[in-house]
RNA sequence: GCGGGUGUAGCUCAGUUGGUUAGAGCGCCUGGUUGUGGUUCAGGAGGUCGUGGGUUCAAUUCCCAUCACUCGCCCCA
């Protein structure tokens, strides 16, 4: 039996021109980042299964983990988030950090899970987490850089859209509005969640089958329904509009528009699946019909650095993962062409000036030109061939004659113009191309 | 965990209402005379028709099983 061509299911092999692809998504989301002053950190791709069973973080640990046993009988999972294991991060430095922190990572994570569209089970998520302030420039700091993101992707504010909700808003109308206890809010949460894939009528069917009869009869389904159905903060209950979460999701909305972040909406049926947040809670949507759907989101949430021990901190944060980013771009056409980083591609006529070639192959990478060698005895079409295909810019062809005049040939494959130059000019022509 | 789809050359797929040497396009290799591309022309290599079993004189084509891939549901950043 042969060994596979494919990698494990759910996982990718990255070839060249796939590299180039990620490279180049990474590059923006660091960019973005590093531009709002965010700082790098990496954590190990293994964590303690122990990690994911914190309450609050609520993992399904044996469906949807890579999980075993090390050597030494530990439980190990592979990581599936970066929530987690940052909250440990700040933690163990909480007293010696500088506050607001700003964190982002870009890991590589792993869920165990069934296929479908946007979803592998190997993926990298950039995690971008605000630590230490629990004022709404935080939100605004957050949505704005996650707008930025979306902008140096060339996508316009027609392409995709802000959902935003306080989960603060929602407890509250749940237990204080509806009178909700404890486990009928989190059902009615779940139920909430999934409501947009669900036929009306089930939905309040199982929402009256949650509700205790009094609970029924002083119509808190309808109340549930108005609440639900609300489009803009106006359209809330009155006896809500002095709640702290209704005046921050005003003040939020109210500043995203100053910001001419017009594609920004008030949603009170998000949610979410984590427990973990404690207010606003956003998500950005495709607005493609071929591709509706959530691509990547995130929120406040102030108590995980608790969970270790030490004081809490007040944190937000959101996660973009590359598969549903990836879909985003193919289907709106934005991604870039890409060429190799090898700028040029050094050939020979024959092997008769091998070492001649070698000499000006030295001289060039010694200037900064990412430099390929081709002194094999094939054609010279055949290596022309080659330069194409590893998508590469410059051929930089060497023959006798062009050693006797140090005038080498450099040829543009994109444009075919073909000139003879000294190395010194070949290098500027090369360094003019970079980073276009 | 549930349901649908697909498995034929490197890739995308056609095809056989069961019958001798299984097809196309693209790609790949060689050549069109001696240092040049993405055009064109001529040749060529490459497939146990996912795997196992059954029915049959005969199966890649029918039946069963199995595996793989894929999409949706469940779940979810």
């Amino acid at each position: 039996m042969s060994l596979s061509l494919q990698p494990i299911k759910g996982a990718r092999d990255f070839f060249p021109e796939d590299m180039r692809v990620r490279e180049y998504i990474f590059s923006v989301w660091k960019e973005s980042c590093e531009l709002f002053g965010y700082q790098a950190y990496d954590t190990p791709i293994l964590e303690p299964t122990d990690l994911y069973l914190q309450k609050g973080i609520q993992e399904i640990v044996n469906e949807q983990t890579y999980s075993f046993k090390d050597r030494g009988d530990r439980s190990l999972t592979l990581r599936t988030e970066m929530t987690p294991s940052v909250s440990r991060l700040v933690a163990a430095r909480r007293q010696e950090f500088a506050y607001p922190l700003r964190l982002y990572s870009i890991p590589q994570c792993w869920r165990y899970e069934r296929m479908q569209r946007g979803r592998g089970r190997e993926f990298y998520q950039l995690n971008v987490d605000l630590f230490g302030d629990e004022s709404i420039n935080a939100e605004i700091e957050m949505l704005e850089l996650a707008d930025t993101i979306m902008k140096k992707f060339k996508a316009n504010r027609k392409m995709y859209q802000f959902k935003l909700n306080s989960r603060k808003l929602v407890d509250t109308f749940l237990n204080e509005v509806m009178g909700l206890d404890e486990t009928q809010s989190t059902t009615i949460r779940r139920l909430i969640d999934h409501m947009h894939k669900m036929a009306t009528p089930a939905f309040v069917g199982q929402v009256e089958s949650v509700l205790s009869p009094s609970q029924r009869e002083d119509g808190m389904l309808d109340k549930l329904l108005e609440f639900l159905r609300a489009k803009t903060i106006e359209e809330l209950p009155k006896s809500l509009s002095l709640h702290p979460s209704v005046i921050g999701l005003t003040d939020l909305l109210n500043k995203l528009e100053e910001l001419k972040i017009t594609n920004a909406v008030f949603d009170p049926t998000l949610i979410r699946g984590f427990d973990y947040y404690t207010d606003i809670a956003f998500e950005v949507f495709d607005t493609n019909p071929e591709n509706n759907r959530s691509m990547f989101g995130g929120g406040r949430y102030d108590g995980l650095v608790g969970m270790f021990g030490v004081e809490p901190v007040p944190t937000i944060g959101f996660g973009m993962g590359d598969i549903t980013l990836l879909n985003f771009l193919t289907v709106h056409e934005l991604l870039p062409k890409t060429y190799s980083p090898v700028e040029a591609y050094l050939m020979t006529t024959d092997d008769s000036i091998t070492d001649g070639a070698m000499q000006v192959a030295r001289e060039l990478r010694e200037m900064g030109v990412k430099l390929a060698v081709d002194t094999s005895n094939k054609k010279i079409v055949k290596k022309i061939k080659n330069a194409i295909k590893h998508d590469i810019r410059y051929v930089i062809i060497i023959g006798q004659q062009e050693l006797d005049q140090e005038q080498y040939t450099l040829k543009n494959l994109i444009t075919g113009v073909e000139e003879k130059h000294s190395i010194q000019r070949i290098v500027s022509l090369v360094e003019d191309h970079r980073n276009t």
